[in-house]
DNA sequence: GCCAACGTTGGC
DNA sequence: GCCAACGTTGGC
């Protein structure tokens, strides 16, 4: 079992969206160290943070968990799709995805600048400098520690 | 909206 | 293989 951080815009999908679809299909990574997170090393089962980023209130919202194995993105093969990539080989995906099934929202949104104080998370994916990718490890630890703060005063 | 940090592209 | 130009991410 691993666990993951996983970003998406609330204004373009948020924890909200996914409760209210129960399942959805992960599409649109196009970052080789996400993909190979994705395709290489989730199962179904594992947990995930659902990060909102790009917004007012950056943070942790909820959480999910993985809903399918891996399998090709089929958006890098539709031509109107703006994730789009005919460079990609049919024969030899690029992109991958998995579904992402909803579990709960969290009491109160864990903010980043929570994560970025809490000195126990220690060397963290989300907080190095610099730092963008979409999808990340979190280790089994850090999954306790972060879900801790669930019920902080906001 | 700004801008720093980063990944990708393509000329050489 | 180098590196400048460009596009994107995401906090602020």
């Amino acid at each position: 079992m691993h666990y993951w951080l996983m970003k998406s815009e609330p204004q373009t999908f948020s924890i909200e969206d996914l409760a209210r679809k129960g399942v959805e299909p992960w599409d649109g990574v196009r970052n080789y160290q996400a993909r190979n997170f994705i395709r290489d090393a989730m199962r179904v089962g594992d947990g995930v943070l659902f990060y909102h980023s790009n917004c007012a209130e950056p943070g942790v919202a909820g959480i999910a968990e993985v809903a399918s194995a891996a399998y090709p993105d089929p958006s890098q093969f539709a031509p109107r799709s703006k994730y789009h990539d005919p460079g990609s080989p049919r024969d030899a995906p690029r992109w991958w995805l998995v579904d992402v099934r909803f579990v709960r929202k969290l009491a109160h949104m864990v903010s980043l600048q929570t994560l970025q104080r809490d000195a126990r998370l220690g060397d963290f994916a989300l907080t190095r400098r610099g730092n963008r990718l979409s999808v990340l490890p979190v280790s089994a630890a850090q999954w306790r520690i972060i879900i801790g703060h669930e019920k902080d005063p906001v």
